[in-house]
DNA sequence: GAGCATTTTGCACGCGGGAGCAAAATTAAT
DNA sequence: ATTAATTTTGCTCCCGCGTGCAAAATGCTC
């Protein structure tokens, strides 16, 4: 035996070498790991010393084998150009491990990937799956749902009609109302939409809701234009192509975007690009508050998502054995700065 | 059995129900979901069949625990505040899961929580552990390995002197002569080093070779400022104090600094708080090339890492049993835009 | 078509630990 | 001290699949 000599990987060490070393019963080793279990504090000290002599950590997958609870969730994620992903996984990652739920990140490439990722996450039998990906349409979810492979499927920052899904998001009609209204108030007669992709299982309501609100109410009929992915730098070349050609006259006087992703690139283009002052000769509306939407180069008025909450909320819905509807919306807040 | 109604979850369906099903026995079924098995076409047909129809998937938990391969690798993350950990996220995270890897994302919180980051990953018996954080001292990362717990641990983007890692990451000593070298040909002869946190670990040698260089080959001293955290706000408030009182002359010609992150608040500040314009009064340079870099708003010159080829790198690694060496520096690119 | 090599299939056993119950030990009550 | 109530411990059986080998089936040669 060759590769005798240096000490494998510890992983190896049983819970039958700690109830040796500590003269218990192997079922009273695991027990000491457990929180609920019934255990003496004598033979759980005796364990603990005999654990930590031999470096016994309990095997996560056996047990979960055992338990048919895997105290793992699948987040599937798609669209790494937006930077409110990265807040929104720091978030949740940050609360899911506080709980003791441990992450199998799926990078679900694109809408054809989705099923695959669903797929993954159900080999590693995780007890959730969260959706904080967009490229989902409701044949793939329909297709999981009916598997039933896991016992939820939480969609984190969007809406979803799909009954079978629970979907924890800010309140979209709420908040754009807010945002209309202000936007009427400071004066702003000719908004411009910039929207995000139309997806068909993960909603979001801005769009619709800014149109019409601002048709009802003030009469006019925005203009939408309309950006393929949350991608900044997509959104400059769109609001690019769509401004360029036009005298001041006929520019909109503010853009209200769909998140902070898009009022980012557009910010940048219509200074650089089109040489205008923000807010003076266009202002711009975001959505997220995402960290550099404070710095001193944006300025950005938007609005908040109370993600943290929802994170919170989202926890107890995962430890929650109820099967009632757990849907709910959140208000968020909305951050006047420079921008409009 | 009141609860019988709604048929559970379908993660139960085990290869015996698939065996049944197709009138073979357990062990082809499963051999039909290997792909290195040896099965006649002909069983396999079947077996396709019996599983579609009954929504089998292997399970996992129970393939790795019997043939101790998790084929799961753990992401140690921090410092969410940084743009370029998004990216690097997205290119691992499609790379490896094209490549068969699934993950476990742990986000560590601080360095005194990387040791339970580490169990958390040893738990699941992760293959490997990979860091793209930077909080761990080598205090952690010794017991780490002293444990054994996983075969491999890679530090990736960051060097590393212990012997029992494995660092991959772009050649700083390399790259930041020649930013050095470039700095200066262009005219610079007052620089401003703006560095990140030290750790002990996980390293980064642009400041050591920066400031040597600099001093060696053109004379002078640098000046050298630290911000605690690769995030754009605190750098901003850092750049700030350090500047702000200064007169033109007694200001640095160029900043140059340790990473975009940096690079991007310290751009903020200087052009909306201390008014000044970039590259005229004061030039800056970045390390990275995130996607914002190349922005009309930012235009930032850096040096981009080939993150690709790290992430491929990565992967055939993680795929060899050898046990030699495999810490390796690749060469980035100097990406000259409009900020030096 | 017999005889042999080669592929395919089935099987006992093990991976590490959980559930639930019965035996043992401890504590409380009389 | 004795019995009953309670806690702790050990144990059997199982979770779902891989390993390595033996039995069965198939293919090949002459």
């Amino acid at each position: 035996m060759p590769d005798e000599k240096k000490p494998a990987f510890a992983g190896n060490i049983t819970a039958d070498d700690v109830a040796a070393e500590a003269g218990v019963s192997r079922w009273t080793v695991n027990r000491a790991f457990r929180k609920d279990a019934s255990i003496s504090s004598k033979s759980l000290e005796k364990v603990r010393i005999a654990a930590e002599r031999l470096g016994y950590v309990p095997d996560l997958r056996a047990a979960s084998l055992a338990s048919d609870r895997s105290n793992l969730v699948a987040l599937l994620i798609d669209d790494f150009a937006n930077p409110h992903k990265l807040v929104m996984m720091e978030r949740l990652t940050r609360i899911l491990r506080r709980e003791g739920w441990d992450i199998l990140l799926v990078n679900t490439l694109d809408r054809a990937d989705a099923g695959h990722a669903l797929l993954n996450a159900s080999q590693r039998r995780v007890d959730a799956v969260i959706l904080i990906g967009i490229q989902f349409d409701d044949e793939v979810l329909d297709t999981a749902l009916h598997a039933r492979r896991f016992r939820k499927l939480i969609i984190f920052a969007r809406t979803s009609r799909n009954p079978n899904t629970i979907s924890i998001a800010v309140d979209d009609v709420h908040a754009m109302r807010e945002i209309a209204n202000y936007v009427h108030e400071r004066g702003y007669r000719r908004p411009m939409f910039l929207a995000g992709p139309r997806t068909s299982s993960a909603h979001l309501l801005r769009k619709e809701t800014f149109v019409d609100y601002w048709r009802q109410h003030f009469g006019s009929e925005p203009e939408t234009v309309s950006v393929a992915a949350y991608d900044p730098a997509l959104a400059a070349g769109i609001v690019e192509d769509a401004l360029m050609a036009r005298t001041k006259a006929t520019l909109p006087d503010i853009l209200v975007c769909e998140n902070d992703a898009l009022a980012i690139g557009a910010t940048d283009v219509i200074r650089h690009k089109l040489g205008l002052r923000i807010p003076e000769d266009i202002a711009i509306t975001g959505f997220d508050d995402v960290p550099q939407a404070e710095g001193a180069n944006y300025r950005l008025t938007t609005y908040r998502q109370p993600l943290t909450d929802m994170a919170e909320y989202l926890v107890k819905v995962l430890g929650s054995e109820e099967d009632r509807d757990f849907d709910r919306l959140f208000a968020g807040k909305l951050m006047v700065r420079d921008s409009a």
